[in-house]
RNA sequence: GCGCGGUUAGCUCAGUGGUAGAGCACCUCCCUGACACGGAGGGGGUCAUAGGUUCGAACCCUAUAUCGCGCACCA
């Protein structure tokens, strides 16, 4: 053992403990190991990440069941790696590539771009790895995995070409969200959905065989109307039906273009006409299949407008092109009103800015094994927590479209298909020939390039980021075609830990893969965990600048420190609000725990467990020993329902309110020099069986700390680690107990109800006064000093006889009556009444002060506005008088 | 529009049929030999509203209000 400072100091402990885990290889996992199997893969972060508050509480989360498995005789393995995240990556490095040298991405060319993308990931992207290992994270580093790794490119590609031949993968012309930003095609995940103020413009288009006949339309998108090849109306609408099949003019270019009657229109929205843009939105599409109407594109990828034949719009952006086109119709008497209106807009969620729904060459995905996935989720074979996002993935499973997975980047995963040189420029220029337009020997799918590469162009899309995430389970632990230990051990999975905001993005399409790849789930349960907001409710965000950096938290309060105050705030439920308070809580609990051990070896060497059998010791010991039994159990039960809050709490209650507020205050006696060495022993050998015990216990939520105190204080051999301490099952307590719970009990609230009775009658800082308790148990004789200590009295009598004068303070406690006799000592009330109308006699006003008595002066200002404090201390009021009376008289 | 979740002390949240809880904040006292990142005591809530079921409801049921989140959208 050795000297503890007094105040807990976690940062350089927290650095130690995590080098030595490492170096005693503590967190590798051994596939050849007998031990039952234990395994969680971590949800990749982001390589250009840096850690925010839903990392920490993530990881924590999964530290937490990683470290427990451990304690419960598992090998576990928890995997953890980072994701190449294609579009946020790529805009990273774009950006500071136009920043510090001016160029862009195509000014380098695709292969040096790459290679400048790996250089900065190579030197920038482990900064999150680095902060997880600063939390305590017992990831099997030496497993440490990048969804860009050429062994998960493999998979990747493999995957897709295994998809393609079931015909499940196919590239075609539709309608997709595209970003008009990143300059790629996003999946419908992808787009939020965000309410918008905008403008409903109404407008009439003239009949082409009526001059001066009009149809009224509505639109929120004049900026598109070159690009209308109809009017439709609905064919159930009298209003409109003699119109139909006849023309009207589209004014700018100049055409006429047929009024079409389609199911599709509302007929209470608006005039009930709808201009149709095939090209430029969704249902408009649609119409425009059916009725095999002309697609326009009127914009260029970039979201300007295309339209050489109205030079005035041309090149225009398409939100400056929306004025100038409602100044046009508005100049040619066609626009009738702009209304203000409230709808949704679909935003590109990276680049926050409105998608354009964009007719363009894709790869699609035709999701595999749906029904199984459902299936695995509604039976129970996967089972969420909270259950209640069973429900929204079913629902995301019935509705499922296809996934457009190619993007127009260069950083992710080529598509793994090759055109002949010959029949690539049409494909490219066109943009028309569909897959069906190629022949099998223009078209080469393989993990490999062709024999013939010089033949050959490679299609130059990448996958989406999430086409290569959806594989992780099992990717991370086997090569392709490998027989690999790791994924007989641990796959399935155990547990996964996650954000609800990715369940569709990520965790259903990891339960498509398991099905369709690694030959069943990935995991048998998922913990959805909670978003983290800030005070006001908001999300966290950068932009914000609401979002507390962990790391500064960490080297505040500690990591041990943060983990804690997270999760006894992080509900089972709803939302999270952050405050710093509940670190600051978390700090402040390690160093409670830190002082009880630090109490402990104060009170020096001595005591070894079982130097008294547990039958002879007193009621305290068996009292703190059950309830550490107790709590081991609660937590056990708390454990299997996931309910980590309320764990932090368990841990916390047991060490604050029981054992340093209760036991360790009632056997102060013991440890004192007067007491026998039997009762000395007895009691550091309960304090050193519970506080082991209990430390373990703790472990998992503030692994550092633990792993510290139990060195110190000798509850782990050298060499060995307490992360590393298979739990005991066997209860602490061998005899029964109830006698001694059902005593400490009673004497901890009488000394509730006794010191309750002090501070009533103002005398709670005393500690000379005199209890009596009348018809006191037999048991209690043996006890009464303690009492007397946990009271803070000068001594409790216990007197069957005793009559108390009237007016004596008492309260009813489970001991029996307890009176506090003031005879002998002074009436207080009265006594500091008599003070109050001297000191009021001799000219002085008493006023009650804010502050520490001890510092502050009594007298604020000179007579005669002499100003005197109350207090409630007597023996301070006589001193206060005599000063003001010797102060008194030197100023007459 | 449909679905989900919340509404409990000044704040953040526990509490799924039996006399309302924690932490922080607040008030009083105390730097007593583990801890002021602490100790002792205290004040503070008609559990969103209205009905209903029940001997009994914060809890179960039905509405309503309100906040938040998904999903789907009509230009």
């Amino acid at each position: 053992m050795s000297e503890l400072p007094k105040a807990y100091e976690p940062q350089a402990v927290e650095a130690k403990w995590y080098a030595a885990w490492m170096d005693g290889k503590c967190f590798e996992a051994d596939p050849a190991s007998a031990k039952e199997g234990y395994s969680i893969v971590i949800p990749p972060p982001n390589v250009t990440g840096i850690l925010h508050l839903g990392h920490v509480l993530n990881n924590a989360l999964q530290d937490i069941l990683a470290r427990r498995a451990r304690q419960l005789g598992k090998e576990v393995l928890w995997l953890p790696g980072t994701d190449h995240a294609g579009i946020a990556t790529q805009t990273k490095v774009e950006r500071q590539l136009r920043d510090e040298e001016g160029v862009g991405r195509r000014d380098l060319g695709r292969e040096e771009f790459l290679k400048r993308v790996w250089e900065w990931k190579e030197k920038h992207g482990g900064i999150i790895i680095q902060q997880l290992k600063r939390l305590g994270c017992s990831c099997d580093w030496s497993r440490e995995r990048f969804t860009m790794d050429a062994a998960y490119s493999q998979w990747v590609s493999q995957v897709f070409v295994d998809l393609f031949k079931q015909g499940l993968i196919h590239r075609g012309k539709r309608m997709v969200n595209w970003c008009p930003v990143s300059l790629t095609a996003l999946s419908d995940e992808e787009v939020i959905m965000t309410p918008q103020r905008s403008k409903l413009y109404t407008m009439r288009y003239e009949l082409a065989d009526a001059p001066g006949e009009f149809i009224e339309i509505s639109t929120t998108r004049p900026e598109t109307l070159m690009g209308d090849s109809a009017v439709a109306v609905n064919p159930k609408d009298p209003r409109y039906t003699k119109y139909v099949g006849r023309k009207v003019k589209r004014p700018f270019p100049p055409a006429e273009i047929p009024i079409i009657a389609d199911e599709h229109v509302d007929l209470e929205f608006g005039t009930g006409a709808l201009k149709i843009t095939p090209a430029h939105d969704k249902a408009d599409f649609e119409i425009g299949l059916r009725h095999g109407l002309e697609m326009i594109d009127v914009l260029h990828p970039d979201g300007r407008i295309h339209c050489p034949a109205c030079p005035d719009l041309d090149g225009l952006d398409r939100f400056v092109a929306r004025k100038m086109a409602v100044a046009r119709l508005d100049e040619m008497g066609l626009l009738l009103k702009v209304e203000e209106y409230d709808n949704n807009v679909g935003f590109s969620e990276r680049a926050h800015v409105p998608i354009e729904p964009r007719i363009s060459m894709q790869w699609f995905l035709k999701y595999p094994c749906v029904q199984q996935a459902a299936d695995a989720v509604a039976n129970g074979d996967i089972k969420f927590r909270p259950e209640r996002w069973a429900k929204t993935y079913a629902h995301w499973m019935e509705n499922l479209q296809d996934w457009c997975i190619s993007r127009q980047l260069w950083w992710g995963h080529q598509i793994p298909v090759w055109y002949r040189k010959d029949k690539f420029a049409a494909l490219r220029d066109a943009e028309a020939l569909d897959m069906h337009d190629l022949t099998a020997g223009d078209i080469h799918v393989g993990v490999d390039p062709p024999a013939d590469p010089a033949n050959w162009l490679r299609d130059e899309d990448v996958m989406d980021t999430w086409f290569s995430s959806w594989l992780w389970p099992f990717a991370t632990m086997a090569q392709v075609g490998e027989d690999s230990p790791a994924l007989k051990k641990f796959y399935p999975t155990s547990d996964l830990v996650t954000g609800p905001d990715i369940i569709f993005f990520w965790v259903a399409r990891m339960i498509m893969a398991g099905f369709q790849f690694a030959g069943g789930l990935p995991f048998k349960n998922v913990y959805f965990t909670t978003i983290i907001r800030d005070l006001q409710g908001r999300k966290m965000s950068k932009s914000l600048g609401n979002s507390p950096d962990p790391v500064d938290l960490m080297e505040k309060y500690g990591a041990d420190g943060l983990r804690f105050g997270l999760m006894r705030i992080a509900p089972v439920g709803s939302d999270v609000r952050f405050d710093e308070t509940s670190v600051e809580e978390g700090r402040n609990f390690a160093n409670k725990l830190y002082n009880a051990c630090r109490f402990r070896q104060m009170a020096g060497e001595g005591g070894s467990a079982g130097v008294l059998e547990q039958g002879q010791l007193p009621p305290y010991h068996l009292d703190i020993i059950a309830k550490l039994d107790a709590l081991a159990a609660g937590l056990e039960e708390s454990y299997t329902e996931y309910r980590f809050g309320e764990i932090a709490q368990r841990l916390y209650e047991f060490l604050w309110s029981e054992f340093c507020d209760k036991f360790l205050e009632a056997v102060k006696l013991d440890l004192r020099e007067s007491a026998t060495p039997e009762a000395r022993a007895a009691t550091l050998g309960t304090f050193d069986a519970v506080m082991s015990r209990y430390l373990q216990l703790m472990s998992p939520y503030m692994p550092h700390i633990t792993e510290e105190l139990s060195a110190r204080m000798g509850y782990v051999r050298d060499g060995e680690f307490l992360m590393q301490q298979v739990l005991p099952a066997a209860p602490l307590l061998t005899v029964d107990a109830s006698n001694a719970q059902a005593h400490a009990a009673a004497i901890y609230e009488a000394a509730g109800r006794m010191r309750n009775l002090k501070a009533e009658y103002k005398m709670g800082s005393r500690k000379d006064l005199r209890f009596v308790i009348k018809s006191a148990p037999a048991w209690l004789a043996a006890e009464s000093k303690v009492l007397a200590l946990l009271v803070g009295a000068a001594e409790i009598r216990l007197d069957s006889a005793y009559e108390a004068v009237k007016g004596t303070p008492a309260a009813v406690t489970p001991l029996g009556e307890v009176y506090m006799p003031l005879e002998g000592l002074i009436d207080v009330a009265a006594e500091r009444l008599r003070l109050t109308k001297e000191i009021e006699r001799i000219g002085l006003e008493v006023k009650k002060c804010e502050g520490k008595l001890g510092n502050a002066s009594f007298v604020e200002r000179a007579p005669p506005e002499v100003v005197v404090q109350e207090t409630a201390r007597l023996d301070e009021w006589h001193a206060k008088l005599q000063q003001l009376g010797e102060m008194l008289a030197a100023l007459t």
